[in-house]
DNA sequence: TAGATTGTTAATCGATTAACAATC
DNA sequence: TAGATTGTTAATCGATTAACAATC
């Protein structure tokens, strides 16, 4: 159990039942099925028992799961039950709705720092957070213990950017600019792209 | 050919393959091989030649695919190859972010109208665009004929907004509230939900 | 007990990768 | 011709779904 390995796909459909149990313990409720979040969700019933036995067994034979203590697990497995420090460099559109979000980012994930290399940026104040020079990234993300990096930069600056999280340290990084980047394979990236994201839905237009 | 079902994958990797075709035609390169691109997008040859061979030959053995006809080639299939008008609702930080990334839709995916329906936003100017009420959004989107809808607006009205793109005959919906969308079928829907992006990020970290 | 629902195995389905004849 | 690279078939790999015994 512990050593198998999880599959991505598996692990991106965590975080969607974390947020619709939110939900239902917000309203109280105490227990739901395979099957109600099947149908909430879109998914599978299986495939959601199946997604969660891979790391205990949480449920009840003909209950059901406890609503609080399956996100109490789920938040343990994506490790968000301790804060985990943010940083995010590109203080342009994109990197303030993103630090606003914060709000949004209650599952223990919070921005801690805000970076940009133009002049024009710098001192500016996102979300209580100062805008800093790109040049003290890697002293502030030591100092502030940052463990996932966040990039919202245009497209020609992304992979710099990138180089200088890593070297200061970051463990994984999430990628809004429309350009692949290319990380040591330590550290982990996920490419958030809008742009191919409406591209493709255009295929499905008739 | 013609009517095999494309599945998911594919269809999502063609816009990769589109940005990056477009890169090297502005660097002037003329040819290309599914081994250089596999290198640069960290993808399997053999999976970028059966992407495309899903849609046709357009490659020549021993030489490979030619840039700028693979380019017009891909617009095609995804249906980039006239003006797809696109509306917005949520004019807040990220639909604001996103409205002046217009730029970067340079293929052929325009932004035509926002709608917000709180009374401070509206009547704002957003790149060129006057944020519209809520309660002009059919009237609008069939005159403009606006054939994606983006959702920006808060999780607790994601599915009103959703409601009202249908009801206007939206085709595609790309929704970036934290909240899953129930459509009709043949509503096409996406998820751009960078907060479960990010907390399936946190999964990796050791 | 009867009904419900889990955890898990087996079956199915689909996607990726390897291999290679065709050919530029 | 020799070398390179496609398009495509076959092999592999992995993910989803169905089915059901266990059990609350």
């Amino acid at each position: 159990m512990k050593t198998m390995k999880i599959s991505e796909a598996v692990v991106r459909r965590l975080p969607v039942y974390l947020r619709f149990l939110n939900e239902l313990s917000k309203k109280n409720v105490q227990t739901v099925s395979s099957q109600d979040l099947g149908q909430k969700l879109d998914l599978n019933p299986a495939q959601i028992r199946k997604d969660l036995a891979y790391f205990g067994e949480f449920g009840k034979k003909g209950i059901g799961y406890d609503v609080d203590y399956l996100i109490e697990k789920i938040r343990q497995i994506l490790k968000l039950d301790k804060i985990i420090p943010v940083a995010l460099v590109g203080a342009g559109n994109l990197g303030r709705a993103l630090c606003n979000y914060n709000a949004y980012l209650k599952d223990n994930m919070k921005i801690v720092a805000v970076f940009d290399s133009h002049g024009s940026k710098i001192g500016d104040t996102i979300n209580n957070l100062k805008v800093k020079p790109t040049g003290e990234m890697k002293a502030i993300i030591q100092e502030q213990k940052v463990r996932i990096g966040i990039i919202t930069v245009p497209a020609a600056e992304a992979q710099h950017v990138a180089n200088q999280f890593v070297e200061a340290g970051v463990e994984a990084i999430l990628n809004f600019a429309p350009m692949i980047i290319k990380v040591p394979a330590e550290v982990r990236v996920h490419h958030a792209d809008f742009t191919t994201e409406l591209q493709s839905l255009a295929y499905y237009l008739d």
